[in-house]
DNA sequence: TGTACATCAGTGAACGCGCGTTCACTGATGTAC
DNA sequence: TGTACATCAGTGAACGCGCGTTCACTGATGTAC
């Protein structure tokens, strides 16, 4: 039956919701669009609906992930005014790795997004970039701008291989899967320590 | 028709490069058996009399995966005696990123491995170990071996990470696909410099 | 060494299952008068 | 404001397709005598 306007974009979002979770927890062929549709409260033919098929709602859902993280990082970054190893903190935690749901979507999707569409890679790039720019801002103004950058996107690049991998070894090595996020966290202060100490 | 045990241990590592290199590419759920049985000049049938099934076959594809691409890093290590750098230099090229089904198996499986069974984790975590193990011993010796250990951890778990996300960009942005690497790399070099200065 | 027979890697047709997708239908919503 | 009707989000049965897997069969290989 009908439902309203309120209701149907309630339920898109809904739909998005679910597939951007189950998608990053299971990877888009572990997940039928059943299951999806059941998580968002609906039957499978409503989501044809709302999306043409499985690869365009996997497109938005991802999107919708990236879009969403970022949020959750501005919500956090305004609270809490995090410098450069604030944001490392954050990002290189145990917290951040357990939770495969809603962590990271970049880490629970990194080598799954040059199989996908342009469309995809574009939404991923905007996320990688966005994210890029906090880091970026969050460092000190007197290390030059070409620096700052080339350090943010190293720190971005190299948090997603550590959570990436820290979760891959997770079942077989828990103390090497921790060790990982506090190796990167060391490598990139060091990093940040060295480019500071040049200006002196 | 029955084979010769030669020739049946060959087909066994047709099948096993083939799933290997396929799986890189495109990943698990996204390569039918038959596609890898004909890859590897055999019929789907053939498959089941050397694993009992697609699983099986993944996890062993992956084991191959790993350990021919240590045979080719030893090979390659002592050919050339590389220092830290000269890893980071092979690890981090356009090259390597460009190489879909040869480079780094890590890279192209990171946030998938997760999902699969023990044995790929397990498969995974040795591979990761005895990359580390490379850099590690790539590493001046006057440096505390634990901060040895640390660089190469991070300097291994980045690589992946920045591959991975390359790849994923690639498509999108070019430009910023390979500033990835560089920034990377700089990143670690930039901590191993500081490392070494620590000692003076 | 030669012969008879068991073995088993490989073939290709067949199977069942789950998937993404379609579609006739429902009935509340939104709109035109 | 009330009424009649068109719209369309959502339902759930049905479809076809491709997948992983099985199996009766083949015939060269390996082995026992």
């Amino acid at each position: 039956m009908r439902v309203s306007k309120e209701k149907a974009a309630e339920n898109r979002d809904a739909l998005l919701d679910a597939a951007s979770r189950l998608f990053r927890a299971r990877g888009i062929d572990g997940v039928g669009v059943a299951e999806i549709a059941k998580a968002a409260g609906l039957t499978h033919g409503a989501l044809y609906a709302h999306f043409k098929s499985k690869d365009e709602l996997a497109a938005a859902a991802f999107e919708h992930g990236f879009a969403g993280n970022m949020v959750d990082t501005q919500e956090w970054a305004e609270a809490h005014n995090p410098k450069f190893e604030d944001f490392l903190d954050g990002l290189l935690s145990t917290r951040m790795r357990d939770s495969l749901e809603t962590g990271c979507p970049m880490a629970a999707s990194a080598s799954e997004i040059g199989r996908q569409g342009e469309a995809v890679s574009t939404s991923f790039a905007r996320s990688f970039e966005e994210q890029v720019g906090w880091l970026e801002r969050s460092l000190e103004r007197d290390i030059p701008a070409a620096e700052r950058r080339r350090l943010a996107i190293a720190a971005v690049a190299a948090e997603i291989g550590a959570v990436a991998v820290s979760r891959a070894i997770l079942k077989t090595d828990a103390t090497l899967a921790n060790d990982i996020l506090d190796a990167v966290r060391l490598a990139l202060g060091s990093a940040h320590q060295a480019a500071k100490a040049r200006l002196a």
